[in-house]
RNA sequence: GGACCCUUAGCUCAGCUGGUUAGAGCGUACGAUUCACAUUCGUAAGGUCGCUGGUUCGAUUCCAGCAGGGUCCACCA
């Protein structure tokens, strides 16, 4: 009997593979993801809940090594959380991702030869919403891979027709509140993208480009043509197509050498036109000559100043980037490109040009599509957020909201200090349609803006075009009826839609059902958001102030910016120079829990680290490494009797129990160790942690306690059980401390260990096993 | 123009609130290994902790300045 237990012991010993197979690591995700323990509303505990609502990537592309990067500390996050016994929420997602989506499908369509144009917005919207779905699939896989431990039930898309729904609300609140406000204002227009952009949609780009010296001749007496007396002021623009749309010369009011032509007129080459030289304290005397073309329609200062002297504007450039009709018969038609050499050229022919430079300058590009952005004046609808960056600063300046790394407080209350209204429509078909509707028409509409005082009938009267209603705004996601004012019948759509970040900056309550919904009520507020610096202003900027709006409460406390990843040479991964390295590569090669190891040393906040392959083959050395410590100690256990064998588990299981209170020096040593590591969790140093980790179970457990252990053995069999006993427990112990880091190859010991029936009063699973410690630190400590 | 970060061994980087011989991984050199692991083990070499001042009994750690690298913000036409 005791002969045939030991062959089948052995037999299952000899079963247990000799090199950790990492490719069988999705075998461990199908047992978590069977037992329902993703769902935190199957936990046991009635502590509060832990939740993070995963920042969602874009729908349209696969993942890249910075999402899983992030999913990895994300996923550490939850886990240690539910370990520790709080139900834990992490809910997964994806973005529509608004002016970027609509670039690669418009591409993509352009690829097959297909014009988005002709194919009308029904049929886009419906072709890249099947593009974004059958995306995700991808995307999806990939972070099963990683090991994310989320509640795929309540996985969410950002145009979801719930979340669309809690987004309509906070638009409908905003615009009732008169937070949102449709004006005519200077914006940022990328012509090719064909939309207008917020400020934080743009980037600062150094390009070759000109500046170029015009001589505008003092206008006569008559205000007529050139001053025969030859005089003339001179302006330095990088623009000279803008000068087509100037309505004044500007010089500082101190400037003494252009004192005498404040008032007068001066002569717009070109145009026939002759414009003011105004006194304007904004212009640097020290700039070019110091005289400043003033362009109010195509220049952000240009228009201030505009305002402030009331000046006339002229739009020579439109939206599409192509010279209107307000610029001379000549010029129109042409783009900014082809218009600037003409400029130039016929300014040299009348005598105007005095020189060009070439110079390096910074301009504004779009910051998804890389062109040159256009200053133009358009009517669009805009947030004042103001107020609520106000209170948002107030709570990051009182240490209600902790970003890892702390250097990024101060940058983000300076963002909120300097914030201006923000631009929230695009022309755009891929998004939420901004849920309006004009009574009439918007033309109407956004004419009586412009002309305050006046009705419909005067614009019937001014434009010579129908009213057809009384021009107010009508807020709804459907048709309404008629107008609730005039009861007039005819209305029209809003077609913008909203800027992708009005919708993603809901996120941590739209995706819980808004307020009132029973997912809010339980899971709201979230605890941490974890992304990479580079959306800190579009993103948790954002969160922060509309959390704050809606729901009257922060929408989580801790704001945790992993590193970035670069190429192995030091530079930005980048899929136009074709350095990036797919994640796959990595999973296949190294296994999951490897690529992780490595994230959590490498990429901490604030730094950004080009991919090592030596170090991912470390982590994946110590992968092994934990998978054959544990099997020799399995293997110790192999030739026991049955009874022997029950005797070994109630040890084991008397070892777990006393672990908080054992004086036994080994296990004091572990205890300690697990505090560390717990404090180095709950304070955001995962690198410590693992550091930690390693250093204890490699060097500590395998290469002392484990050798130390064969040498007790051989000299004192008959204490062979209590022995074992002991290795087995500081085996299950530190799988427990190193699963939030590394859960794969973790939770298939641990699976092994039960398989063996040595932890019997344990948990099934290793994912829902308790952590061994409390946390020791205080809250205060926690803060600092 | 403003702000932030970085500069520590050949490489990539740790080093929390200042304190005995400054650490890790990888790499290098030499050696071990019929032992759970050659995805192992041992030993060793290798650093004026960017530079210059200051505070201190004592600074890689705090302060100031400088130099180099990186990032972000900004309406220099």
């Amino acid at each position: 009997m005791q002969k045939r237990d030991t062959e089948k012991n052995k037999s299952k010993t000899e079963e247990i593979p000799k090199a950790y197979d990492s490719n069988a690591e999705m075998e461990m995700y199908e047992l978590w993801e069977q037992s329902g323990a993703f769902n935190p509303d199957n936990a046991k505990t009635g502590q509060k809940p832990f939740v993070m609502t995963l920042p969602p990537p874009n729908a349209n592309d696969k993942l890249h090594v910075g999402h899983v990067c992030g999913y990895s500390f994300e996923d550490t996050m939850g886990r240690y959380n539910r370990m520790k016994g709080r139900p834990t929420l992490l809910l997964p997602g994806k973005d529509h991702a608004g002016i970027q989506t609509e670039a690669v499908f418009t591409r993509v369509l352009r690829e097959k030869g297909i014009d988005k144009w002709k194919m009308g917005r029904e049929e886009f919207y419906r072709q890249c919403y099947d593009y974004c779905i059958e995306n995700s699939k991808h995307a999806r896989a990939q972070e099963r891979r990683i090991g994310l431990s989320a509640d795929w039930s309540r996985e969410k898309f950002t145009l979801d027709p719930k979340l669309t729904e809690v987004i309509y609300e906070t638009f409908y609140k905003m615009l009732e509140e008169k937070l949102i406000y449709r004006g005519k204002y200077i914006v940022n227009q990328c012509v090719y993208c064909r939309t207008a952009l917020a400020n934080v949609d743009t980037e600062h780009k150094e390009k070759s480009g000109i500046f170029a010296y015009i001589r505008y001749p003092l206008a006569d007496k008559s205000g007529g043509r050139t001053d025969k007396s030859g005089k003339h002021v001179t302006v330095a623009t990088t623009r000279p197509e803008t000068m087509l749309g100037d309505t004044a010369v500007a010089v500082n009011p101190k400037d003494k050498r252009y004192k005498d032509l404040i008032g007068k007129q001066v002569e717009l080459p070109l145009t026939g036109r002759t414009i003011p030289v105004i006194a304007d304290r904004e212009v640097d005397e020290t700039v070019g000559t110091g005289a400043l073309k003033v362009t109010p329609a195509h220049s952000a200062i240009d228009f201030k100043i505009g305002l402030r002297h009331k000046l006339a504007v002229v739009n020579v450039i439109g939206a599409d980037g192509k010279m209107t009709d307000e610029a001379p018969e000549k010029y129109r038609g042409m783009n900014v490109i082809e218009c600037r050499e003409a400029v130039l050229e016929d300014l040299k022919a009348g005598g105007y040009l005095e020189k060009v430079e070439e110079i390096m300058h910074e301009v504004l590009v779009c910051e998804r599509c890389g062109h040159d952005i256009e200053q133009i004046i358009s009517n669009q609808w805009f947030a004042d957020v103001k107020d609520l960056a106000g209170r948002a600063k107030k709570a990051l300046d009182d240490k209600k909201i902790r970003i890892y790394p702390h250097s990024q407080e101060r940058v983000l209350s300076g963002w909120f200090k300097n914030i201006e209204p923000w631009c929230i429509s695009r022309q755009l078909w891929w998004g939420h349609r901004i849920p309006v509707w004009y009574c009439g028409s918007k033309a109407l509409y956004d004419w009586l803006q412009d002309n305050p005082g006046k009705t419909a009938k005067d614009y019937e009267e001014v434009t010579g075009k129908k009213a057809n209603g009384c021009g107010i705004v009508i807020p709804g996601a459907n048709t309404p009826k008629k107008c609730p004012k005039c009861a007039g019948a005819r209305l029209e759509p809003e077609q913008d839609v909203f800027d992708t970040w009005f919708s993603s900056g809901q996120w941590p309550f739209s995706t819980l059902g808004g307020p009132g919904a029973p997912d809010y009520e339980t899971y709201y507020p979230t605890d941490v958001m974890e992304n990479a610096r580079d959306i800190l202003f579009f993103w948790d900027a954002r969160e922060i102030m509309l959390g704050l709006y809606r729901t009257n409460t922060l929408p989580f406390h801790t704001i945790y910016l992993h590193g970035w990843i670069l190429a192995a040479d030091g530079t930005k991964m980048s899929k136009s120079r074709g350095n990036g390295v797919p994640p796959e590569e990595l999973f296949e090669k190294y296994g999951s829990d490897a690529v992780r190891l490595w994230f959590y040393t490498d990429t901490l906040p604030g730094q950004n680290t080009p991919i090592r392959e030596e170090k991912l083959k470390g982590t994946r050395n110590f992968v092994n490494k934990i998978w054959n410590a544990s099997r020799y100690v399995m293997m110790q256990t192999a030739d026991l009797p049955e009874a022997d064998r029950a005797d070994l588990s109630g040890k084991i299981a008397h070892y777990l129990e006393k672990f908080e209170s054992s004086d036994d020096d080994w296990i004091v040593e572990l205890r300690n160790t697990a505090q560390t590591i717990t404090k180095h969790i709950d304070t955001f140093r995962f690198n410590l942690a693992v550091e930690e980790v390693r250093e204890y179970f490699w060097h500590v457990f395998c290469d002392k306690r484990i050798e130390e252990t064969k040498q007790l053995l051989q000299e004192k069999p008959a204490d062979r059980i209590d022995y074992l006993a002991r290795l087995i427990a500081m085996l299950a112990m530190q799988m427990k401390l190193i699963h939030p880091f590394a859960p794969f190859v973790t939770e298939r010991v641990w699976q092994t260990l039960r398989s063996y029936g040595l932890l019997v009063h344990e948990d099934e699973l290793l994912m829902t096993a308790r952590w061994p410690v409390p946390s020791t630190y205080s809250k205060k400590e926690a803060k600092q």
